[in-house]
DNA sequence: ATGAAAGCGCTAACAA
DNA sequence: TTGTTAGCGCTTTCAT
């Protein structure tokens, strides 16, 4: 393994001139820079990064924290694969990388956390899948580890967060099917405590109140996000009374088990039961009939959730001038046919 | 930030002690090493990796290389995710950690993890999506960094890997359909050149040899790997003169935009074109009519990949003699309804 | 503009 | 059984 004193030796140059010219420190003579950088790219010497952060305190990596449980996370491979690619192209301009870090099932999310603040792996994190009260960020804060958190929460501090417009969503799902004439309209949230089921179910109960129309608990359906809870969805629906004529979706793979459901029973969406789902994706895309439902940039997310991050490091806060960002991304209707209205 | 000096300072003994306390070396006194932990446990300490890996040269981390260009990834929804946790039940057993390291859409995969070789961030690899012929493997060699390949190459060496049955998958899709009476087979294959296309390729040309039906060029489809290549191969078949009455897909999300394609012409998977797809997922089994397909514990594939790994590095070997691994991993038919016959 | 040397936190070899 | 100390690779301060 070459190290800066085997290059320093080859130079014959001391391993102080050979670190500043690598680092691009002004006392350099532009000869011995070139040199040194020849002779680094030709030799393929890269610092070992042990003894960088041993000295300088940073490891030059940032952590994005994800959670693998499946009715947990609430979100896919694809869904990060976006996020990621937006996050390193913000991270490449300062020669951070980006390192993702998945909490195993069967580990708490908080002990895992804590294992990797304490490793120091990385300067600063995004965590997902952000909880209603999330202990993860009391550790954050605790440990002075920048962070910024992709979904709000009610645990108080003065942090970072960016999050999917939840309650936008479901007040504009809201306006456009009373718009088309429904007024039992349910809601599908979440099973677990994850915040965006509270920003979700806000924005449906104030959505329903703007309009005029009563709140019935008996119409908010709370099932696990992932497929099978659409499918378990759609058997709750079947199995009601006086059935909603519309629904809308808090998870983008709800609609996925619901259509199911809703063709073994012969039924269709759009002219028996008025579907409006959460995040467009490739899989939705290619439904029949086409899901009405808002679209996202996955890698402006990422962008900002980098700036966001980086607004809070100390040596890159100047670069960014945001202060502690707190802000919901907008999301565009994708008009479908899931939801013609019913007269 | 607590380092092992306070730690020491704090119990009246010295970092020395500490240290052989906390990493359960034998000569220590129960009782000192019971105080060492209590303490360290109380106040949160965790060693420094960036001390330990420049002291030990090694970092106790692992790196699963994922590509985040979609039409290469090959994979989808939450593929990684589950094979991420079964490489973590392994790694946990030996407080290895795993950290994906996502590769930009925009970067060259070689240089990217000569990138991460260098930084010595890791002290194994698993690396996916592994092309016909793959210089990473080579890098990896040359590096002698203990690393699997998810998914077999071309490039020639005495290196681990383990790969979905894409010849099996292949040649059990055209035994199954040519039972049922089909002669005129279609097969959709990547587009670019990621290996598990020519492994694909030679099983479909195997099989059909074996069953005395001719190959025929003009059935074998090439389109990107994604719903939307699904879409494609849809809008292929259909202008053909001479349509194939079957197909088979080397990925698990083209039967979604073929399905869609069909739905749009009047046409129906299983009635007017016979389909068996790849790997049963989360999607699959909600489309309707279900996919026929192969299933594969994602789960058990991670804990392969993992035990493939800690055979090839120094201080696991021992516990895993595996040697160097090269190893399909079987996958099972689930029965749907997108093959039935045509007569 | 360059060299010499200290020291980041830790482990391991050696001494006691 | 415990204490002492060298040194992993690097950056940075201080001399020169």
């Amino acid at each position: 393994m070459t190290g800066i004193r085997q290059l320093a030796q080859h130079l014959n140059l001391s391993i102080g001139t050979v670190s500043r010219a690598l680092n691009g420190k002004p006392d350099v003579n532009d000869e011995t820079r070139r040199r040194v950088l020849d002779a680094a790219a030709a030799i393929g010497y890269v610092p070992n990064q042990a003894g960088r952060s041993l000295r300088q305190g940073n490891t030059n990596a940032i952590g994005f924290m994800i959670e693998l449980g499946a009715d947990i996370n609430g979100n896919s491979d694809t869904f990060f694969m976006g996020v990621f690619d937006g996050v390193q192209s913000v991270l490449a301009r300062h020669h951070l990388d980006l390192v993702a870090l998945p909490c195993p099932t069967d580990e708490n999310p908080s002990a895992y956390l804590q294992r990797m603040i304490g490793r120091r792996l990385v300067d600063g994190l995004i965590i997902s899948a952000t909880h209603r009260k999330d202990p993860r960020i009391d550790l954050l804060m605790g440990a002075r580890i920048p962070f910024v958190a992709l979904g709000r929460s009610e645990t108080p501090g003065d942090y970072p967060w960016l999050d999917l417009d939840f309650d936008g969503v479901a007040r504009r799902a809201i306006d456009r099917l009373v718009a088309a004439g429904h007024s039992r309209i349910a809601a599908a949230v979440p099973s677990n405590d994850i915040n965006l089921g509270f920003v979700f179910l806000d924005g449906y109960k104030a959505a329903l109140k703007r309009h005029g129309l009563p709140f019935d608990p008996g119409l908010v359906m709370r099932v696990p996000s992932s497929e099978l809870g659409g499918y378990q969805l759609g058997h709750d629906i079947l199995a009601m009374e006086n059935r909603p004529s519309a629904i809308v979706l808090h998870y983008e793979l709800l609609a996925l088990g619901l259509y199911r459901q809703l063709a073994e029973a012969g039924l269709q969406p759009g002219r028996d039961l008025a579907i409006i789902g959460f995040r467009d994706n490739p899989v939705s895309r290619y439904m029949s009939p086409r899901l009405t439902c808002f679209r996202l940039s996955l890698r402006d997310l990422g962008i900002s959730l980098a700036e966001a991050l980086l607004a809070n490091m100390p040596g890159y806060a100047d670069q960014y001038p945001l202060g502690v960002v707190r802000r919901v991304v907008p999301m565009d209707l994708v008009d479908g046919r899931s939801d013609v209205p019913p007269a």
